[in-house]
DNA sequence: CTGTTAGCGCTTTCAG
DNA sequence: CTGAAAGCGCTAACAG
């Protein structure tokens, strides 16, 4: 059934079907009742990659990360869906967490479809894909370090300075022996792991040894594991700033099981101030990171630079903040 | 930059590059050599709306749940993407929860795209949705209890039978007491009442007082509230089946946080084991769903029906597996 | 194995 | 406010 159809049962043109679908208010009243009732009675449904064709338009915004499966990114797509559910673009995710070639595939992907913006959680440091980001037609929004000049326009937070705020509550504690425990070293990871450094180097206090890492696709396992080993290796380490809640979660339970008393033997910062943090016992102090305005805002900017044509480079800090909770709560 | 262009420049024609891009083989090597190489160098990308709308055929997968962004659903994705990966599909992921008449709209919108295939993860009873699934142009698959009649295929695991399994294991335990604690009501949800109820009605002991439930965005927080509102109306409670993982790492954090000791005053059976579940101090019991295998096999099936041109109506049990851990080991 | 012709379903552009 | 003509970029179907 196409737009003909339509337009021969309700005795009008293509082009005027067209019209009272897309912009009712450009066909007269009485006649845009007439077609709207022949497309609701023959159950019409547009065809979206004629539509796309012709207008060169496809609505579609894709959005690219590899952790499109992590709990932290859950927030994200919230706010995402959030804003695009009112607007008249669709979404696609494409996750690009396997390998550079296949990122460029997907990225390649999008960009067959006309897409109406990009959302892009950033690895740092692939040219093809900085290239291909700077060059795509269309809005571009990093979700990423906002330190870093992106190819069209970012949001985000700081990560360094996240860290810093971390790691300077863990000295405030009273912590000394403090360990950095992480999963992969993504470009976040690293800023925060220099923000880390920088403060502890400050204090005196920094040992590269007590930065532990290692893959895995248990986060609360790899907490577990980490500070199995952290302990092993240096039993004197009295706290530790994870990389994400989860991990953070791990080390919590690992604690219980080995006895070590937290906050008073052992401190316990996360990172994201996921659902649980708030709710463990204790409960565990973590960084703030506004997930899902990030997502909400990341359309939305997307939106506002497709409606004006220009996006002016736009780089948009919007701040963490340091949830301070009973995993740190000693006397420093 | 169009396929003429590239046939101009390699000094065929158009039809020729579709087909060294499309299906290789039917063009000859030497003419396909140059052809890609021209492709390449052009940096040509082609037009997905353009191709589907000649071919129609997408070659897009939609993913509609009301979960999408449920830890429980993440190993779903992570199925659905590596069986996609090899494949020439595209997947399109859309949320569900936002009322019926936009769950309908994000139906028609899929199928407003000639999708290649459907995943849908059930709610049950919506005629309009069922209708549309059934007439769909397309291989359906549902994710859902098996034990419905699906509109097309389905694959899942009984739901009901699962709760039994779990209800047993918390009375060989010893447990008397066993309360259900439950986000919202979905169709799953359900079923397993059906199997909590029952076992509990053979050995006398039910008593639906101690079916709990409250919706809550946060799952963890909401297992802290039900434990804390079952155990001031019911203090004699002496354990729990939880819907969800979340859920009852809230129990047990809320358990600790009373004193309670899991399992000897209190034991605590999850769903879904999620990976924290393992990693717990004490460990979580819950109930293994092979929700990466369900999402891997979904794909698996639209390409096979697709392939074949029939689907036979079938219906994939994969089944389910109690993990007994310490949450809910003491002596019977 | 390669090319020609026609047309997918819609929208743009330009007339009335 | 409405319509006619043309064409978006690609591929099916047939021919050579």
């Amino acid at each position: 059934m196409t737009l003909s159809d339509v337009a021969r049962n309700a005795g009008v043109s293509a082009i005027t079907v067209s019209r009272a679908l897309r912009d009712p208010e450009k066909v007269s009243p009485h006649l845009r009742d007439t077609i709207l009732k022949v497309v609701e009675d023959m159950g019409y449904v547009p065809d979206l990659a004629a539509r796309a064709l012709a207008s060169k338009n496809s609505g579609l915004v894709g959005v690219m990360s590899p952790w499109l499966t992590s709990h932290a990114f859950i927030s994200v797509i919230r706010g995402i869906e959030d804003r695009v559910r009112p607007s008249d673009l669709r979404i696609q995710y494409a996750s690009s967490d396997t390998g550079p070639e296949d990122r460029v595939r997907q990225l390649r992907f999008f960009l067959s479809q006309n897409p109406a913006g990009l959302i892009h959680v950033g690895q740092a440091g692939d040219h093809v894909i900085d290239d291909l980001l700077r060059r795509a037609p269309c809005p571009v929004v990093e979700l990423m370090d906002v330190s870093q000049q992106p190819a069209d326009m970012s949001i985000g937070i700081d990560h360094r300075r996240a860290a810093e705020a971390a790691t300077r509550h863990l000295l405030q504690k009273g912590y000394r022996r403090i360990a950095m425990l992480n999963g992969g070293w993504d470009f976040r990871a690293q800023r925060r792991l220099e923000g880390f450094k920088a403060v502890l180097e400050e204090a005196g206090l920094f040992d590269p040894a007590l930065v532990l890492s290692l893959d895995s696709n248990s986060s609360v396992g790899l907490g577990c594991h980490l500070l199995d080993r952290l302990k092993r290796d240096f039993p004197d380490a009295d706290a530790a700033f994870c990389q994400n809640d989860d991990i953070a979660l791990g080390v919590l339970f690992e604690c219980q099981r080995r006895g070590l008393g937290v906050p008073s033997d052992f401190g316990i910062c996360g990172f994201n101030d996921l659902d649980h943090a708030g709710f463990a016992f204790p409960a565990i102090t973590s960084v703030r990171v506004p997930r899902y305005e990030i997502g909400y805002r990341a359309v939305d900017m997307i939106v506002r630079a497709a409606a004006s044509g220009s996006s002016a480079n736009k780089i948009v800090d919007l701040g963490f903040q340091l949830i301070p909770r009973g995993s740190t709560d000693r006397e420093g």
